[in-house]
DNA sequence: CATTGGAACTAATCTAGATCAATAACGTTA
DNA sequence: TAACGTTATTGATCTAGATTAGTTCCAATG
């Protein structure tokens, strides 16, 4: 499979936009690297050392950081079309674990190629970082969205992003989209308890606003979710990187 | 002043280790690009254009972003040696606001040196990037921390942490460190109420573990304190650059 | 087809920290 | 030196969400 015949991954990688003829060469060698992971095993333990950071070809993904007191809090999601642990390959080491919650597969972009894009295609490499940044900004907004924001704007901002995001590679709509995650995904992603996630899903529904149920989200009034979750979806915005 | 003879800026670029002289003479072309800044007017505002990072020299500044609700959340605090808004050039806008706290000095890092820095010298870039890809982690770990961690342990482990980091540039030890922060500073950085922290700060000094007043935190019981923030100075490690 | 185990769901109780409302201390400026 | 703004401090009350302890539902498995 070639990666610009990979229907999520190249929507992503078609924000570079331009790419020289060399450019084009290098990510070609990205061919015939793709690893498969089954759910529920980590990819990549926190602390371990990385040769290597990923683009999700099929699958969900989570990263999470597991906390002193045994708890985990669970910092971002990846869908098709993410990087997975860009910044563990600069940082030497990861510093979280990725676990796949269904069997994905992901496209591996080994250290090496890191380092040669560097030398030989600077401007293929500033996109890579500019994608890695960006991903990160999202985390940071997640993270930061757990501080003031009260139990279902918690909720409902976490379900719209989701969508946002999906939307953007064609895995759903303002009408809802497969999500394979639990309650207790939820959960440790938003800081909550299972219970507490289950009680305001519960509220959300009857509602009318949203359903959570059986693999699927369905919205069943978006924009009076919008309003309630005060999301405003600026920060996922699709823009050109540095050396566009 | 050459950033070379810069006093905490040299202790952070040391960590770069075994540069060319091509390297040296790209770094010496920072020179006098260094700017002043006054405490409490913003050098940065979110949403800005951004076309220069900066290397705070002296004073301190914080990081942080405006909520929809009004308040804001601080994600972090710079001393001197800290790098400011790497990834917003990357990113072509601010994803957040810098303050000076008190009045300081920051050398000017502008958007045509890092790119040039990217295809003249692909391995002072790289360490560039691994410095901020550092700082990253820390916001990160600062901002996890949060979700679970309860108002007494998350007031010890911040004050450790910055004693840790001021350490690393001579600025404090185990005995204590000046620090101009306002409780209001730490109520916002660490998603409590000025009230909460009050009282928090008040039960830690009748336990004599440590004592925040009149612009100087003091240690009373260092041991103490770390085991009760469950304080692990791990992931502050100056782990070297991918390319060293 | 009975069993098992994960996920969803519910109810009762408890508590950390927010909120509201003052007061005190202190440095700055008029 | 009077007035003011900022920061620190304390007390009383309130509440969102945690905790604990279940039950129900359903799909997989032997």
């Amino acid at each position: 499979m070639n990666i610009v015949g990979s229907s999520p991954v190249i929507r992503k990688l078609s924000a570079f936009a331009s790419l020289s003829d060399a450019e084009r060469a290098v990510l070609g060698r990205l061919d015939a690297k793709s690893r498969s992971f089954s759910a529920g095993r980590d990819m990549v333990h926190q602390g371990q050392t990385e040769r290597a950071a990923y683009i999700l070809a099929t699958g969900w993904v989570c990263s999470y950081k597991l906390q002193s007191d045994g708890s985990r809090q669970i910092v971002g999601f990846q869908v098709p079309g993410d990087f997975l642990g860009l910044r563990s390959v600069l940082l030497h080491r990861s510093d979280y674990s990725f676990e796949p919650i269904v069997d994905s597969v992901a496209l591996e972009v080994p250290k090496e190629f890191l380092l040669e894009a560097f030398s030989a295609t600077p401007r293929l490499a500033t996109a890579f970082l500019w994608a890695a940044a960006r991903d990160e900004a999202m985390m940071l907004e997640h993270l930061v969205g757990l501080g003031r924001r009260d139990a279902s704007k918690r909720i409902s901002h976490f379900l719209l992003e989701l969508a946002a995001r999906l939307g953007l590679v064609g895995l759903g709509n303002a009408d809802g989209y497969d999500c394979p995650l639990t309650q207790y995904h939820l959960a440790d992603a938003l800081g909550l308890t299972s219970v507490h996630v289950n009680r305001v899903l519960r509220d959300l529904r009857q509602a009318d606003l949203v359903s959570f149920r059986a693999g699927r989200v369905t919205f069943m009034d978006h924009a009076g979710l919008v309003e309630l979750a005060e999301f405003d979806p600026a920060y996922l915005d699709q823009t050109r990187p540095l050396a566009a």
